[in-house]
DNA sequence: CGAACGTATGTGAACGTTCACACGGGACCC
DNA sequence: GGGTCCCGTGTGAACGTTCACATACGTTCG
């Protein structure tokens, strides 16, 4: 059928894989380089100080062999294996799918490997995922908390040994990086806007998950728009961080107070379930009500209308994270903790 | 500041990590609870054969020490590290991170663990990549090929010697798994529903990237066009499977072919580029010309109009494959490998 | 009552690699 | 010509764990 057929060179007539044949190590090499298992490694990590011809000889050994460094075995003896770990409550939310490709990019560019997990939330709120990543032996681990709150992170942090990098929260926890986008310009920026377009009676749309990061944001807008508008406070209903349930949580606020002409959302998901609510409900926007979101992900264009939203520059965070960890392993972590603080930008589009 | 000022307990007054002080290992346990490594080796690996007394003492030595065995040591001697790798293509991408999610929970089901990389492309199309996740010490692997042809994901599923699943392919190659949607079967779907709406002059928007993987898509769909309608193949342009490609895409496409009244998209993504594409150009979608996507990507339901796109069933698949992964490593793989061909589902909205 | 067995625990070796150090030989210098 | 140095290479130990086997001590049974 394929080109293939009757390849299978060097396997057993089992039907399955030789599996008893196992890779490659440094010591075949060595045996057929006829030298010394030492001189192999200095090749492998580019070591100068072996005699070019001999040089030679390992390389062929190696390419002949198909020989590939055991990571594990060389980390257990470095106790460093040039691999971050990556920690995520939804790969499926693409401003961590942004996140992650930024910090995939750097290490790539930096020679380091990343591993990346979703936290089981039901494993210990997700520490039991943070654990089991330092098992497989990364050198630092950068996450986002969802449902960690400070007791935990600054105790994994502590029992870790290892640089620990946060997303998405501006708190100073002893040993740890948070890098977090300012939510309190973030929220003027949002406020300032909907005032300008003459929108003051603004309700909210929260995640009901990960309180603690969620509430940054809520406490950020609250303040802004108890400050910029008459009212005290805003209206609020929280739900999942999802189309439908953005929708359904929008049509619940809309039901308890027709009177908004402002939604601000969690998150773009959310608030493109909240347009379409509005839509359904036969409202103009943004005439009648105007939307805005948090995250700036492409498909916000695609909206009906398109969605305006907060920018963060998901990539560029990322990247800073990375190089937080890199300088961490060789500087060594901040005892008291460090905070980045990001500028949001305000992407105006027809929803506002 | 915080409630966590002066904790730094055990800390070095450098101002840094004391990383020189490494984690606890199992013969620490071991001289706390007064006993060798061996029983403590049993008590973490659930082995009957200990005194009860025994147990609970390590067990206690275990927790007052915050031990947690090391995942490379183990996987050492035991050349299994319960891992399995998954590669993708882009983490962004929807589809993907469908099939990662629906991994990550068939792995937390079995106890496994699934260590998640993007595919570099510029290291060998991708085979870089592949490699450095078996040197992470990975018990198998399941990948998006994206530039890699049936040689080369071979020749990997040969030389690691663990066992490999690809997605999205549709081929038998020795060794290899592959789960793929039955494109043929969505093609039919596809060009019928059109038909039966009355569109028969069909375009065709590619994925410029991944030549081997597009290539099944847009040979199933040429060969429905050609046996459904009176035309001999469909036009197409090929761009990045991403919204503004996919938009120029379009508009190269309606300017060369003005008579068009159907674009059937790569993917969702691109899709939804080219509903901006038409309504820029004035057409009435469905009326003037109607769009049907691939993935059934959530977003799809907030464009303008919403999408009709095939779906496909990621996250079932992602569970099959690791179930293919598990049942190799059981029994071994399948020397002359193994297709498994998956059902389409169209979802008509309002975009056809 | 001694052999046979079972149960709880310990010991040496191994996994594949690097580190610290040792070794032999040639070049250089006084 | 002997000391010093550098260069290329090799050796034993170590990383943290498990495996295969050994040991010590009961208990059971003919």
């Amino acid at each position: 059928m394929t080109p293939f057929d009757g390849v299978g060179i060097g396997y057993v007539a089992l039907g399955t894989h030789a599996s008893g044949t196992s890779r490659p190590t440094i010591v075949d090499v060595a045996r057929i380089a006829g030298v010394s298992r030492q001189t192999v490694s200095r090749v492998i990590s580019d070591n100068p100080r072996v005699a070019p011809t001999t040089r030679r000889r390992i390389e062929e050994a190696i390419e002949q062999l198909g020989y590939r460094p055991n990571r594990m075995a060389r980390a257990l003896v470095t106790q460093t294996s040039l691999t971050f770990g990556f920690a995520t409550g939804d790969m499926r939310d693409l401003h961590f799918g942004d996140t992650c490709a930024g910090m995939q990019a750097a290490a790539r560019e930096h020679g380091y490997y990343l591993v990346v997990t979703e936290l089981d939330f039901s494993d210990d709120r997700g520490m039991g995922t943070l654990e089991t990543l330092l098992t497989l032996g990364v050198d630092g681990v950068a996450f986002f908390p969802s449902y960690l709150d400070e007791a935990d992170i600054e105790l994994f942090a502590r029992n870790s040994r290892r640089p620990v990098v946060m997303f998405g929260r501006a708190s100073r926890i002893p040993h740890v990086v948070s890098i977090a986008m300012d939510e309190t310009r973030a929220a003027n920026l949002v406020i300032d806007h909907l005032v300008s377009r003459g929108k003051s009676r603004i309700g909210i749309l929260m995640n009901e998950m990960f309180p603690d990061t969620v509430l940054e944001r809520f406490v950020a807008l609250e303040r802004a728009i108890t400050t910029k508008t008459d009212a005290v406070g805003a209206p609020v209903e929280a739900d999942h961080p999802k189309i439908n349930e953005g929708c359904e949580a929008a049509m619940r606020l809309l039901k308890s107070h027709p009177d908004l002409n402002a939604i601000v959302a969690f998150n773009d998901t959310m608030a493109m379930g909240a347009l379409i609510a509005c839509l359904d409900l036969g409202l103009r926007i943004p005439q009648d009500i105007a939307v805005v979101g948090y995250d700036g992900i492409p498909f916000g264009a695609t909206a009906n209308p398109p969605l305006t939203t907060i920018v963060q520059d998901s990539f560029g965070m990322a990247d800073a994270a990375f190089n937080a960890l890199l300088s961490c392993v060789a500087e060594g972590t901040p005892s008291e903790g460090e905070v980045q603080l990001w500028e949001p930008k305000l992407l105006v589009r027809e929803s506002s």
